[in-house]
DNA sequence: CGAATTGCCGACTCTTGAGTCGAGTGGCTA
DNA sequence: TAGCCACTCGACTCAAGAGTCGGCAATTCG
């Protein structure tokens, strides 16, 4: 087993790109096996150091779950679209697209379908606090499009739980390497969240071969 | 705290009634921290007994979590809806609707987001089988109401993970007793899958007051 | 009435896994 | 050469929790 999953490379950052290829590794088991479910022995066999190395890198397993979510809140937050030239419906469809494929991509830190309780209270809100920011963004971009006759009325919340549900749950059944490409996936559930909530109407939108191949 | 949370009844079936009580409970607490975050004393408390006493009903941890996956595929099943007359996508609507009120209902046996690989593997087995036939019924009405040209093409595997991710995910969020009525909730989310699905020039699909409250 | 069956639990064992300790290595700087 | 520092790990401690044992009620049945 290659140390370090071959990730090092140079001189200063090397620690960073170290902390990197860890926080990586570790949302990978936390999503496989849940907290609970992961040693920390395993993490650091999938490093190819071993445990005590680890806890030079650690403060604690809890701790180093709170960074996987903020890891995993991050990276979610950079996928949203800012373009405000598009209207809300678009720019919905391009943040769910984006937000898929780095979920499913090579780096992914996310740790979503998780015991969140295994946080304690202040990290908790705090990973809260930050998974608002992009859940605002998507709930504005709802009521945007509401306003804008492009969405259906309704609870906005309510929609984009919805829409969170379809998205997150790819994590459970997408199998890299397999029939189905990154960007078929995150464009095929972008185009089904995004028809859930377009108003009638509202023209043919953008799926993947996977979902409304023929337009 | 009321000795098996008052599930008790009469005679003989009592035991029944016992063991229905247990796996509730259990499949609560599996729901909530998972399967190696759940502790079987909480599950005995949570019922009002010992763990010992627990160890009459149950034949150890991973049988009971089992049992929770096999009790809640057949919840799941007994919520499709037969009714031949009905073209696809309705009968895809109203098993969506009645098996998310199932899954957030009083006595849901649900345990869908979990570390399946905690079973042995023959027990994998069977789970997968019997929540396929679940998953076929969905993928059928799928096909059936694309034959009838009121569901978009594409792969139905693929539509129907999309359908079961936004309808798996309202464990997450979806808390009794709130401004959301277990109606509410399945007949939106049902609508909004539908909507996702549903071709060009379908007419409008019933939501709830939660999504599309005016059609 | 007694004996067997069922339900129940206090108090144990034993394994797993989080977290620590102290010692060893190798590179860098003076 | 000496000394420091980052990095590493074998071998430990310790707590939690799965599962067991042996015994105590209570109900049922002969």
């Amino acid at each position: 087993m290659a140390r370090w999953s071959n990730a090092v490379a140079s001189a200063t950052e090397l620690k960073k790109l170290r902390e990197d290829a860890l926080y990586r590794e570790a949302a990978k088991a936390f999503r496989k096996n849940g907290y609970h479910g992961t040693a920390l022995e395993d993490i650091a066999e999938g490093l190819g150091i071993s445990k005590p190395t680890l806890y030079h890198y650690v403060k604690n397993k809890r701790d180093l779950f709170y960074q996987c979510h903020l890891a995993g809140a991050e990276q979610a937050i950079s996928t949203i679209c800012h373009d405000t030239a598009l209207n809300g419906l678009e720019r919905l469809r391009r943040t769910i697209s984006s937000y898929v494929q780095s979920m499913i991509g090579e780096n992914s830190y996310s740790v979503i379908i998780l015991e969140e309780k295994s946080l304690t209270p202040v990290q908790l809100t705090r990973v809260i606090h930050e998974r608002d920011k992009f859940e605002s963004a998507l709930i504005e971009m709802v009521l945007k499009g509401q306003a804008e006759g492009l969405i259906l009325p309704g609870e906005a919340r309510f929609v984009v739980f919805n829409v969170l549900g379809a998205v997150n749950w790819v994590t459970k059944w997408y199998r890299p390497g397999g029939q189905w490409t990154v960007e078929e996936v995150g464009e095929g559930i972008a185009g089904f969240v995004c028809r859930g909530l377009a108003a009638p109407g509202v023209g043919p939108i953008q799926g993947s071969r996977l979902f409304t191949p023929t337009l």
